[in-house]
DNA sequence: CCGAAATCTTGAAACGTCTCAAACCGTTAT
DNA sequence: ATAACGGTTTGAGACGTTTCAAGATTTCGG
C-alpha cells in the first residue's frame, strides 16, 4: 500500500497534459514553452508558465529523451573514485557539464577490465550522450563497441589513442620527468634515484624516460647516473618501505636525490626518512609527481610536478561536447604540459 | 550529414522489435526474456538470447523506465567532489549501488544552496529512484519538495533530520570530540586548544562540545582548561597561519596540546610548527579529525579521530534501497561511532 | 476591405519498452 | 470426447514527451 506521497506510481502524475489542461492549451504548446519558448506568444507563454509552477510540474526526462533521442547526461568512468588525482579531474568535468545542464553519471572501474566493460555497457543502456573514460588498459575494443552503440567518448590520461579513432586528453608525462630531472641537475645533483618503477603503467614509464632524457641532454650517461627502484604498488606504504633500499645506490654511495613516480610515494618515502632521523632536503632531496593538495600541507612542502587536473577535466568535457554537437566527427588529441612546482623538499647539493 | 556509425539517430536502431523479428517471436516475449526469464520456455529463451547477441542489442533504458516507472539510477549530491572525506563515502555508495545494478548520478552543490536546489531539480527531472544527499544547511524544504516529487532520499552526515521526515546516516561528532579529549587527558594534558571554531558548521561545534565534555567528566572546568581559536575557513592554510595565535593561550602560557577540527587544519598547523623549529609531539601534541589517508603518510603520523567513511556510504545506500523497495515508508536514523586512531603526533606531557 | 504573408497553435503520430488480459496448445482428468 | 488446466506466447495499449505538417489567427500592404 504505497503512501500517497509517492507520486511516481500514481495513475496521473502531473505531466505536460495536465499542465496543458490547466492552462487551456494543447500539450504541444506546453512542450514548446519548455523547449522553444520563442515560438510561443508572450501571453500564452506566461499563462503556461503559471500553470507549470502552480502544478509544480517537473519534466520527465524519460519521455523527453525517448522521443527526442537526446540524452541529458554524460558518463564518467574513473579508475578509482578515491584517488585525489581523479577527483580534481571530476570537478572540472562536473563543472563544465553543469554549465550545459548535463548530469554526470559516475562509475568506477576500480582498475578492473571486467568492471570497465560492465560499466560501459551500463552507459550504453542509459544512452548517455557521451562519456569521459579513463581506460584501464591499452585495449580499446570496448571503447570501439561503445562508439558503435552511438555513444561518443573522450579518453582521459592516455596519450596513445590514435587520432582517427577517438579524442583524448592527457598530460605529457615525459616532459614532467624531464622537468624534474632538469631541476635536480640545476641544483647540482648528479645521481638520482627513480622510485616507483612499475612500468606496466605507461605513465610511470614515461616519467622515468623523461628523467633519463634530462641526464642525456646534460651529457651524462643515464645508465650511470640514474638508479631505478621498483615498487609493487605505487602508494605511500611501499614508498616508506623502500627507504633502506634506496638510501645506498648500486655502488654503495649515499643517495642524495630521489624522484618519485607520484606524491604518495614521495610522502611515504619522506616519512621513512624522518623516522630514521634524516632530513629533507638537507640529507636527501625529494621530488614528487601530481601536486596533490597535500603536497603543500606537509613540512617540508613537497617539490613536485603538477598536472593541470582541473583543466584536464574541463578540456575532456569540452571535446566531448564538440563531438556531441558537431555533425561531423572530428577527433582531437589534446596534450597538456606539466609544471614543476618548487617547494622545500629539494635543495642544492652540498656536502 | 551524420556518420553512419551513429546509430542513435538511425531510423531503425536495433530494438526489442528487431530482436523479436530475428528470433521469430513477439516483442513481448523478448521483453519477458529480458525481465522475467523464468516465464519463458527454455528453447525460446536461448533462441532469443542468440538473437540478442547476434544483433548486439542493448536495452534502451528510456523506453524501459518510461513504461515501467522504475528508474535504474540514484543520485549522489555532495558538498565538494574534491574533499577526500566525500570521495571515500562515494566509493561506498558506488560499490553498493553497483551491486544492485544501479548507476550513480554525481552532482556537486559546492556548498551553495542555489546549486543544491538546481541539482535536486535535475534529479527530479531524471526521475532517479532515490538520492543520497549531503545537505548544505539545515533547511530541509528542498528535500521535502524532492520527496513530494516521489524521489526517496537519505541525508548523509547530518544527524538532525527528524526521524519522521526522512532517513539519515551520520557519525557522532560529539563522541569524536570526547574521545580526542579523553586521549589528551590520559596523556596528562590539562590545557587543550581547539583549533577551527567555525560554529556555523554543526559538525564542528559538536566536536568542540565533545572536547569540553571530556574535561567536564574529568572534573576540570572546560571554561578554564579549553582554549578556542576560530578560523575563517577550515583548511590547511588557515591552520598554518594560526600557529602564532595558538602557541600562547589566553594567560600567556605555552600551548602543549591542540585538537584540530579536521586533518587539513592539523597538517597545516604541524607545518607551521615545523617552520618555527617546534617538534611534534615533543613540543606540541596534535590531534586531527577525519583520518584522511594522508594522516598516515606524513611524519609524524597524525593521531586523529577516524570516521567510518566507506561504511557511511554503504549504509546510506542500503537505507535508500530499503526505502525504494519497501512499500511501507520507514525512516531510520543511523549513527556511527568514530574511533580514535593513535599515531605519533601525540605524547605524554612532560617538561 | 481583400488576400497573402506572418505568426501562433494544435492533432496525431511516433520513440522503445512493459504489462495484462486474452489466446493458444498440449495434457490430464472426467 | 469434452472440459479444465497449467504452461507459454502474444496483441494491443499505455508511459510522457517531441515533432511536423497542417490548421487557425492575426497582421499588413495595397
Amino acid at each position: 500500500m504505497p503512501k500517497s506521497t509517492n507520486r511516481t506510481s500514481g495513475p496521473n502524475r502531473t505531466g505536460i497534459t495536465q499542465v496543458a489542461a490547466h492552462a487551456g492549451v494543447s500539450p504541444a504548446t506546453v512542450s514548446n514553452v519548455l523547449n522553444r519558448p520563442e515560438l510561443v506568444a508572450e501571453a500564452t507563454r506566461t499563462k503556461v508558465q503559471e500553470a507549470i509552477s502552480e502544478l509544480d510540474y517537473v519534466r520527465n526526462s524519460f519521455g523527453s529523451s525517448l522521443r527526442s533521442g537526446r540524452s541529458t547526461s554524460v558518463g564518467l568512468l574513473v579508475l578509482d573514485v578515491t584517488n585525489p588525482f581523479f577527483t580534481e579531474v571530476a570537478r572540472g568535468i562536473e563543472e563544465e557539464a553543469a554549465e550545459s545542464g548535463l548530469a554526470v553519471v559516475l562509475l568506477n572501474s576500480a582498475e578492473s577490465p571486467e568492471r570497465q566493460r560492465r560499466n560501459l555497457r551500463l552507459l550504453a543502456e542509459q544512452r548517455v550522450a557521451g562519456a569521459v573514460v579513463m581506460p584501464v588498459d591499452n585495449d580499446l575494443s570496448d571503447l570501439l563497441w561503445l562508439q558503435r552503440q552511438g555513444v561518443h567518448w573522450v579518453a582521459l590520461d592516455r596519450g596513445d589513442v590514435p587520432e582517427d579513432v577517438g579524442s583524448s586528453v592527457s598530460v605529457d608525462n615525459r616532459e614532467g620527468g624531464l622537468a624534474a630531472g632538469q631541476h635536480l641537475l640545476a641544483l647540482g645533483h648528479r645521481r638520482v634515484t627513480f622510485l616507483g618503477g612499475a612500468f606496466a603503467i605507461e605513465q610511470v614509464r614515461l616519467r622515468y624516460e623523461g628523467l633519463r632524457a634530462a641526464f642525456d641532454e646534460a651529457g651524462l650517461d643515464p645508465d650511470e647516473h640514474v638508479e631505478l627502484v621498483s615498487l609493487s604498488q605505487l602508494n605511500a606504504h611501499q614508498g616508506e618501505r623502500a627507504v633502506d633500499q634506496v638510501l645506498l645506490d648500486g655502488a654503495g654511495r649515499r643517495t642524495r636525490a630521489v624522484f618519485c613516480a607520484n606524491d604518495q610515494i614521495a610522502l611515504g618515502f619522506m616519512k621513512g626518512l624522518g623516522k630514521r632521523g634524516l632530513r629533507v632536503p638537507d640529507d636527501v632531496s625529494v621530488v614528487g609527481y601530481d601536486d596533490l593538495s597535500v603536497a603543500d600541507m606537509v613540512h617540508p612542502g613537497l617539490t613536485t610536478v603538477a598536472q593541470p587536473k582541473y583543466e584536464l577535466g574541463r578540456a575532456a568535457m569540452q571535446l566531448l561536447s564538440a563531438q556531441m554537437d558537431g555533425s561531423e566527427q572530428s577527433y582531437e588529441r589534446r596534450i597538456f604540459r606539466p609544471r614543476l612546482v618548487m617547494r622545500d623538499s629539494t635543495c642544492a647539493l652540498r656536502d
